[in-house]
RNA sequence: GCCGAAGUGGUGGAAUUGGUAGACGCAGCGGACUCAAAAUCCGCCGGUGGCAACACCAUGAGGGUUCAAGUCCCUCCUUCGGCACCA
């Protein structure tokens, strides 16, 4: 073979290539009508001091999205920024004494050069950072637009307190009592909070979920759908001894003539007047307890009766009113009524306060006795005991009774949902100033939109805890009222970060337009096609963006009412069986692999050692086997580059055996390469092939390639292959591809293709099978027919001996494939 | 408890519509090169039996459908994820 062996010096290529595609705005996007756009995003960082793997892996798919797109021709839109707002900041400034700023800023600009050492296509033009006045001032903006139109609001309720972040936080951010960022037990408090009004877009949440199917893992639906809880159900004013109304909320109206209590929350109003000390002891007790403890399945429901009575509109029953700690005054009404015939709790806390049950669903099955019932009945049935409702399937009776409490004007159908209004107030400095201005004479005052930004001091004393040290800044607080022009208090909170990572795709369109977008270049680039990030985000940050969207579209700035077409929920980088943690001591640092091996074999890595969607088990031993896979790659191009000639390619000359099976493999490669990485996004199986396609050129003689017809074939194996290689490994293939002598941008190359005669084999190996069992193979033509395919079975040896005195009853050929010979 | 996904060699994972199970990589074994080693290149590599040709067994377990099942259906086991008093 000609030509010297040239060490892979991965660090001088990588470093070469990535000043070219500085230096040249390589990935600059730019608003073509013409073109048909692509806007291909990653879930944005926090800055929190170095990329982990998660981030590498997540980046490293978007980046092959990207540039496989690219060269495929799509005007695609490739950016990057930052969620710089957020705890973790003021938590490092509190303990190391730097400021939030100083130490965010520091590794912004830290993680960047991570980034770029890693050979990501971004369009940097485009960075935004949530801490930039610049960027919060639209958070601000939004804001006020929504108070505008009500759906951003105060009120005071009883809401999620983590101790250790020393904040309070969404329903969303404390799924089981359990604050999503520090793990600890979030208490219940009452406090004046500000919200969104995400329980407006409640049914559009959902509805819009529709589009989604089949383009968002399946899952990540359901989450949605679980945490948005519609149900359909009915309202019944029940009433008091005294007259007055006492409505509920059931899903269940056609067990309405079973009930023999009705429970009410411990925070309920109407509880405020009963004066009985056993009453008011316990709920006093059970407000002091946990929303965790109360809502918990181990411990078993609580309650006491108030001596109040309920009457039944439906039959006239009077029934006893207890307080218990299941019931939510945030959801329905905040009273039930309970029916321990037909339902699992109602009957446990009837059997432990010694309720009667009345049974009106009987099982037509096998007919139930109330007295003997080991727990309640739930299933479908028939009517007993209902009035004029009897004998009816209970699912019938749902509608009948709740048209008859309509037209009786006692009840009315309901939809109610289990989802929150959001609450974005914390009590935390590194976040976005919540807008708001409070007069003792004019109450609550936006601040107008001309004032905005309301800029968030940086040059901040931390008092060494966790108090937002805006509490004594009063020259940031004291203000003038914009109505009065009164002495006024600026408010203190800061907005929830999940505010700002809600509408930054859009953002990035047009990061330094006068309004919060150019209306062009967001209408060009909207929606996101492929959007890519960890499941995690399932009913946080993915909700909340689709909330933004649909608002921002409703206000006529945004195109599009859902923000993300694709979603991949890319799976986990775990060591050993477990997540990567420092406490676990199993982390791998990008940098130090990055040293060792240079980007593009950690690119390689992440997307060879498992589809994207699944765990990936790191291994030491499997990155080495992808450099050794890049190393095959650069020592046979640069011994053969002397053979490559530019545009070269066989024009019908007669190929030796080997080279004409190599011309095969080549185009067979780019087919499945390309329906891999197009259709299925599975690049291991891509990556798979290419390597199967270098094995074949190692194994061809060396003499074969100095022929006249060897160099053509070879020079049509290098102008494809590198191309496919080179969004996985992009340095790698550009730097063979100049070193070939061609005077084109690798990445700007069309995405090879290939002549579909030549993606096929010529020779093929069929089965012969007698009952199923494989008995034997044969090499035969592609092109073979039906019958030759028959004959040549029934005609084999092998065949021939187990079928010999036997009855052939069927013969089934599968074209291509095999021929089955069923015998007896 | 309910819902969903998954279970394939020593190992990470392939197998597009039911049609040759185990592509590709890792580990392991053998060979070439070398004074030797590393690197590199070549070969072998699911299990059992057999010198071999070959036979039998094998995709969590057990049934079923089919000429044919990793793939479809039923039951069960295990693992992982989500929801668990929302009336």
């Amino acid at each position: 073979m000609a030509g010297h062996d040239r060490e892979y010096n991965f660090n001088e290529v990588e470093e070469k290539w990535q000043k070219r595609w500085e230096e040249s705005n390589a990935f600059l996007s730019k608003k073509d009508s013409a073109r048909e756009k692509y806007y291909i995003l990653e879930m944005f960082p926090y800055p929190s001091g170095r990329l982990h793997m998660g981030h590498v892996r997540n980046y490293t798919i978007g980046d092959i999205v990207s540039r496989f797109l690219k060269m495929k021709g799509f005007n695609v839109f490739h950016p990057m920024g930052w969620d710089s707002f957020g705890l973790p900041a003021e938590n490092a400034a509190i303990k190391n004494n730097i400021p939030p700023f100083k130490w965010t800023s520091d590794n912004i600009s830290y993680m960047k050069k991570q980034l770029k050492r890693m050979g990501f296509s971004y369009d940097w033009t485009r960075e935004v950072a949530t801490y930039e006045p610049g960027y919060y001032r639209w958070n601000q903006w939004m804001f006020l637009k929504m108070y505008e139109k009500g759906l951003a609001y105060k009120k005071k309720a009883p809401v999620n307190w983590c101790e250790t972040c020393q904040t309070v936080l969404a329903n969303e951010q404390a799924e089981g009592g359990i604050c999503w960022r520090c793990e600890s037990e979030v208490a219940q408090k009452e406090l004046e909070q500000w919200f969104f009004k995400i329980t407006d877009y409640a049914e559009d949440l959902l509805k819009g979920h529709d589009e989604l199917v089949g383009n968002w893992p399946e899952q990540v639906l359901t989450m949605q759908k679980n945490w948005i809880g519609r149900s359909t159900g009915l309202r019944i004013n029940f009433r008091l001894e005294s007259g007055e109304d006492f409505p509920i909320y059931t899903t269940r109206p056609d067990t309405v003539f079973g009930v023999t209590f009705m429970v009410i929350a411990p925070e309920h109003p109407l509880l405020e007047g009963v004066k009985d000390k056993r009453v008011r002891d316990f709920i006093a007790r059970i407000k002091n307890q946990s929303m965790f403890d109360r809502m918990s399945d181990e411990k078993e429901k609580e309650g006491i009766d108030t001596g109040l009575k309920i009457i039944n509109p439906f039959n006239g029953d009077i029934v006893p009113l207890y307080v218990g700690n299941f019931v939510l005054m945030g959801y329905g009404t905040g009273a039930i009524m309970a029916v321990p015939a037909h339902d699992t709790r109602d009957f446990a806390f009837a059997k432990k306060f010694g309720i009667p049950v009345k049974l009106v669903i009987d099982n037509p099955k096998s007919p139930i006795d109330v007295n003997t019932m080991p727990d309640a009945y739930v299933d479908e049935g028939i009517c007993v005991n209902s009035a004029q409702f009897n004998g009816m399937t209970n699912t019938a009776a749902i509608e009948k009774i709740a048209d008859f409490a309509e037209a009786q004007g006692f009840g009315k159908r309901e939809v109610n949902f289990r989802i929150r209004d959001w609450l974005i107030s914390r009590q935390r400095y590194w976040g976005c100033p919540i807008p708001m201005i409070y007069c003792d004479s004019c109450g609550i005052v936006p601040v107008p939109e001309k004032d905005l930004p309301v800029v968030l001091p940086t040059e901040v004393d931390f008092k060494g805890d966790s108090k937002s040290p805006l509490i004594n800044m009063d020259e940031y607080i004291n203000t003038v009222c914009p109505k009065c022009k009164g002495k006024a208090k600026r408010e203190i909170d800061t907005m929830d970060t999940f505010v700002d990572s809600s509408w930054y795709y859009a953002k990035f369109t047009s990061p330094d337009s006068k309004e919060i977008y150019d209306w062009g270049e967001v209408h060009y680039w909207m929606p996101v096609d492929q959007y890519i990030g960890g499941i995690e985000h399932a009913v946080l940050h993915l909700l909340y963006a689709r909330f933004f969207s649909m608002v921002m579209n409703d206000m006529g700035i945004l195109p599009t009412r859902e923000p993300f077409t694709r979603l991949l929920t890319q799976g986990m980088v775990i060591k050993d069986g477990a997540k990567m943690s420092k406490s676990k001591g199993n982390v791998v640092d990008p940098d130090a692999i990055i040293e060792k091996y240079g980007a593009d074999t950690v690119r390689l890595f992440m997307l060879f050692t498992a589809p994207p969607q699944k765990q990936l088990e790191w291994s030491d031993k499997g990155v080495e086997g992808c450099f050794r896979f890049i190393n095959r790659i650069w020592r046979f191009i640069n011994r053969n580059s002397g053979l490559y000639v530019a545009g070269g390619a066989p024009e019908g000359e007669q190929l030796s055996p080997a080279l004409e099976s190599i011309r095969r493999e080549l185009h067979l490669t780019v087919k499945a390469v390309t329906y891999d990485i197009q259709e299925r996004m599975q690049y291991n199986t891509a990556i798979a092939r290419m390597m199967e396609l270098v094995n074949a050129l190692y194994l061809v003689d060396e003499k074969e390639f100095s022929t006249p017809e060897g160099k053509a074939v070879l020079s049509e194996v290098f102008s494809k292959l590198l191309p496919m290689l080179s969004p996985f490994i992009p340095h790698t293939a550009a730097e063979l591809w100049d070193l070939l002598g061609n005077w084109s941008q690798l990445h700007d190359l069309q995405w090879p293709d290939y002549i579909e005669s030549l993606a096929k084999r010529d020779e093929i190996e069929i089965v012969f099978q007698v009952n199923g069992k494989i008995r034997a193979k044969e090499q035969v033509s592609a092109d073979i027919s039906k019958e030759e395919m028959e004959k040549l079975a029934l005609a084999h040896e092998k065949v021939r001996e187990l079928t010999a005195n036997k009855n052939v009853k069927k013969v089934i050929v599968v074209p291509g494939k095999l021929v089955n010979i069923v015998i007896q």
